[in-house]
DNA sequence: GATTCGTGGAG
DNA sequence: TCTCCAAGAAT
């Protein structure tokens, strides 16, 4: 038997608040199946709320259901994707939708330990699918849960130290109660996004500020503790624009791993041994496209082409209009001068 | 433990 | 413009 948690009246406090307070439709809540509380929860990974409402509109309207996704060209899952960013989730998104079609009837798998198998899926996710899609309890750890631990429990340090994590998943056991799972859930998370926001929080309107460790200490700012920084290097990139003699683009397939793995882009310039002759065209800007890590300042070069004159009899080479170029997976900034060349 | 994965919101 | 960081996972 486990042992016996406190019967803190943190989580009814919460709970109290998130009736009144907190986020009780988004498209997620709605319908809710475990298929969609799987996809959101991916999709929500390192992205907020706002930016993945019409990519799950969009993707959920493609994949309704696991099956059609399982059974879908990964082509196809990274079309519907696009833009959203850390493609290795639609990647593994799509691989584990596979394995359940092979090994599982079709289904996803509802206790945590066999959802933290499939790929794309950690222990938090894992977690938050069993306590949204089953309403069972099983506690969280995401960005929103470490910053309202951290700062109610007063942990100090960043939470990307295991021994500072170790101290976070110990809170979140402690924390989450037996009853009502998947609206404790829903409710830290909203508490975290909406009031015990990483600056400026409105601790005036926090049912748990009255035991907060950091406010009572007038540490607010500082927990949780912040990664430690570092300068973010500039890379160089320069992708050419070939178009041939009906007015189409060629796109490549980028590797299947690193950046932008599997999608259909533009080819780089050090593609070509020599450039491939043509007449030049007037080219786009250059653009700065921010990653997390880096800088990558891009170049084009457009180039009119006899489509004779550039390899293509390859599987990651196609010749493609302006507009059919757009219903592929792109990447964001590839997108965008793609659209500029359409509305030319 | 440290890196590598996108993109955008917000101050 | 610059910085931080978001419903993290894989390697």
């Amino acid at each position: 038997m486990p042992p016996p948690r406190p019967t803190n009246s943190f989580a009814d406090r919460l709970l109290d608040w998130w009736e009144r307070n907190g986020r009780h439709d988004l498209p997620w809540q709605e319908n809710r199946t475990p298929y969609r509380v799987w996809i959101a929860e991916i999709m929500l990974q390192q992205t907020q709320v706002g930016t993945v409402i019409p990519y799950f509109e969009r993707f959920t309207t493609a994949f309704p259901d696991l099956e059609s996704l399982g059974r879908a060209p990964i082509d196809d899952v990274l079309a519907n994707w696009s833009g959203l960013g850390y493609y290795a989730r639609a990647r593994n998104l799509h691989a584990a939708a596979v394995l359940c079609l092979e090994e599982n009837a079709g289904e996803l798998p509802d206790e945590a330990d066999a959802l933290e198998a499939l790929p794309g899926i950690g222990l938090s996710t894992a977690n938050a699918i069993v306590a949204q899609a089953h309403d069972r309890r099983a506690p969280i750890l995401d960005g929103n849960v470490k910053r309202v631990l951290a700062r109610h429990a007063g942990i100090e340090g960043w939470p990307g130290r295991a021994a500072v994590l170790r101290k976070l998943w110990a809170e979140a056991e402690l924390r989450t109660p037996d009853e009502r799972a998947r609206d404790y859930t829903q409710a830290i998370m909203d508490l975290g996004a909406t009031v015990c926001t990483p600056r400026n929080p409105d601790c005036g309107d926090c049912p748990v500020a009255q035991d907060c460790m950091a406010r009572r200490t007038d540490r607010i700012d500082e927990l949780p503790g912040s990664k430690p920084r570092r300068v973010r290097p500039r890379r160089d990139a320069t992708l050419l624009i070939l178009e041939n003699e009906l007015g189409q683009i060629l796109l490549q397939r980028r590797p299947p791993a690193g950046i932008w793995g599997g999608l259909w882009s533009l080819p780089e310039r050090d593609e070509f041994e020599c450039l491939p002759r043509g007449e030049a065209v007037a080219s786009p800007a250059p653009v700065r496209h921010q990653f997390t890590h880096f800088t990558l300042d891009i170049r084009f070069e457009r180039i009119r082409v006899e489509s004779g004159s550039v390899v293509t009899d390859r599987q990651d080479r196609r010749w493609l209009s302006a507009q059919k170029a757009l219903q592929s997976g792109l990447p964001q900034p590839v997108r965008r001068v793609v659209e500029r060349l359409r509305s030319d």
